[in-house]
RNA sequence: UGGGGCGUCGUCAAGCGGUAAGACACAAGACUUUGACUCUUGCAUUCGCAGGUUCGAAUCCUGCCGCCCCAGCCA
């Protein structure tokens, strides 16, 4: 349920916006989505794209603006631009026309600049980037004024002109906010403003060589485009003086509201760009894309549905508290998704050969079977069946264990759309290895009910020898082994879960799966959900990724 | 020993002076041709701690305690 059908506003920032309309204060609400296009979005990201989109939907007319924060021209790349704008779409939102980049207001910035400089509010700084280190002072400690920090306007004016002109080298001169050295919160310690950098820009190219900084570049973003709510997270509290500082100072259009929440941090799972990164370049995952890396582009792969992460976004809620999410939820929410619409299907990951000796050999029929027994509109297929099929190794024990009641020496099962079986007998190989079954069937059980009216306590899926289709099956893991991996710094690699990948060949699946195609959802019967791998699969070599396992509280009983 | 933020069930999270929502997880049971789904039931005498105000406090006041963020010419 979205948040506009639940009505009321239902976490803080919403109810400031509530009340803000309530009092007429602004005529629409305008929020953004502010990436920096220097890496792909993850999970943490969706939180604040479904905040940002989502208030935007639910206050109608309202707008959300997707704008790149490209100031930095040395570590962002058009590749990411496209990767980010494909994942928000993907996730369901719509920017609509309002796509924008900072970089276009590289001239108005500048103009913004002098005008700090003709106020007496902004001057260039000859320190190195070391000197400006050392007289920041300390958390307990004020700063020192900057030696050039009483320079004219006149010349404050030419050398920033300089400094854009190309005249200077990179870090030999800045342009400097001129507030409060002695200020408790740092950020208002006389903050850069303009860096010298002579990299071409990935948007601008070589026409600037001086680049506005975030904190400069941020809070004229947001006015010029009209924000009235710029919702970011919480480590930008501090910044929040200084976001306020320009706005006050500077003749801009509008004056946006700053507030803060909390970033997501998810179990079993880490979520920095900077860690994400790691993994890829440190071979630990196959790419950004990897099925189990958090990102937006992982989790696709993976086949979890846009639906559950926007899901998942309204449940965790938003507030200021730092938490850790359960990741148990997340799967909640892909189960409760797929299990609506994913399609049921018969698929044996780990294939045990059954030869039904009273069928007779030669001869083969075809099974009807539901689509969604909850959702009959979804129909029914044909799948076949013959005197050999294949079993899953783990619905089968010679030594049954308490509760188990799948099959066993002797015991009776029902193959789910077709016949009760018996097994007669267990074939090893040399080894000791169970390689066979010899079952009897009962041709009086067709569709899996006796007419004598005597039950079975199991039911498992099973795939035809002969025509069913082979495939690889990868099953996921979590990737670390501790629940906080971030906790351990830059050590978090050490937790990495050795069996978050499980590949497996030779798998046995219903032949209607031959027609999988890549964005359809499948729930392999009593297995999980899947999809077809869409990077890796190909029509003669099905790969299928698992989304997600069932619940599985056979797996509790038994203990494993 | 500066500044900012936060502390309500195992995990998220409502609550905004009137006597602790909901979700996930967990437990028990029902149903079941997926040990799935669905359904039912249980699950904070208590809100970081200690005082105070009040007929009444998770909500107001005071003082502690704990955790997170900030010293990039990153965002």
């Amino acid at each position: 349920m979205s948040q506009t059908e639940l009505g009321a506003p239902n976490d803080f920032i919403r109810a400031i916006i509530a009340e803000d309309l309530v009092r007429g204060k602004h005529e629409r609400i305008v929020t953004r989505f502010p990436p920096e296009p220097n890496g792909y979005l993850h999970i943490g990201h969706a939180k604040s794209i479904c905040l940002n989109f989502g208030i935007s939907q639910e206050n109608t007319p309202a707008r959300c603006h997707l704008r790149f924060d490209d100031t930095n021209p040395t570590k962002e790349e058009q590749e990411y631009v496209e990767s980010i704008k494909e994942d928000v779409r993907w996730l369901g939102f719509d920017w609509g026309e309002h796509l924008y980049f900072a970089s276009d207001y590289f001239a108005q910035l500048y103009d913004y600049a002098e005008q700090l400089i003709n106020q007496g509010k902004a001057y260039v700084c000859d320190l190195s980037a070391d000197q400006i280190r050392a007289t920041r002072g300390t958390l307990t400690e004020p700063g020192q004024n900057s030696p050039y920090r009483e320079r004219s306007v006149a010349e404050n004016l030419d050398l920033f002109r300089r400094m854009r002109a190309g005249e200077f080298a990179d870090g030999s001169r800045v342009l400097r906010a001129k507030i409060d050295m002695a200020s408790g919160n740092l950020n208002l310690r006389d903050p850069v403003l303009y860096r010298i950098m002579h990299t071409s820009h990935h948007r601008s190219g070589d026409q600037w060589c001086i680049y506005p900084t975030y904190d400069f570049t941020h809070p004229i973003s947001d006015a010029l485009e009209g924000i009235t709510h710029s919702l970011c997270t919480l480590e930008f509290a501090d910044h929040r003086p200084l976001y306020d500082w320009f706005l006050a100072n500077l003749p801009v259009p509008a004056h946006p509201r700053q507030i803060e929440f909390a970033r997501l941090n998810l179990g079993y799972t880490v979520v920095s760009k900077r860690k994400l990164l790691q993994l890829v370049n440190e071979g630990h995952v196959a790419g950004w894309d990897d099925p189990r890396m958090p990102t937006i582009s992982g989790i696709r792969r993976r086949g979890y549905p846009p639906e559950a992460i926007r899901s998942f976004c309204d449940k965790i809620g938003v507030a200021k508290k730092e938490s850790l999410v359960d990741v148990a939820l997340l799967e909640h929410c892909v189960r409760e998704e797929l299990n609506q619409r994913a399609l049921r299907v018969m698929g044996v990951l780990n294939p045990l050969k059954v030869v039904i000796s009273n069928y007779p050999a030669g001869r083969s029929e075809e099974l009807t079977a539901q689509n969604h027994p909850q959702q009959p509109e979804l129909g029914q297929r044909q799948i076949p069946f013959s005197r050999e099929i294949f079993i899953e190794r783990d619905d089968f024990m010679e030594e049954p264990a308490k509760k188990f009641f799948r099959l066993a020496p002797g015991r009776e099962v029902r193959l789910r759309y077709a016949y009760f079986i018996k097994c007669e007998e267990v074939i090893k190989d040399a080894s000791g290895e169970i390689v066979e079954l010899r079952c009897t069937y009962d041709p009086q059980t067709l569709g899996g009910s006796a007419p004598d009216g005597r039950k079975v306590k199991g039911t498992i899926h099973w795939v035809d020898a002969a025509r069913s289709i082979e495939a690889e099956v990868r099953l996921y893991d979590r990737l670390f082994t501790e629940e906080s991996p971030e906790k351990r710094g830059r050590s978090f690699t050490d937790c990495l879960n050795p069996h978050s990948l499980q590949i497996l060949s030779g798998c046995r699946l219903e032949p209607s799966l031959a027609a999988a195609a890549p964005g359809q959802y499948f729930q392999f019967e009593r297995q999980g959900y899947f999809c077809l791998d869409p990077r890796d699969a190909r029509p003669d070599r099905p790969v299928f990724n698992r989304s997600a396992t069932l619940r599985d509280t056979w797996k509790k009983v038994k203990g494993s």
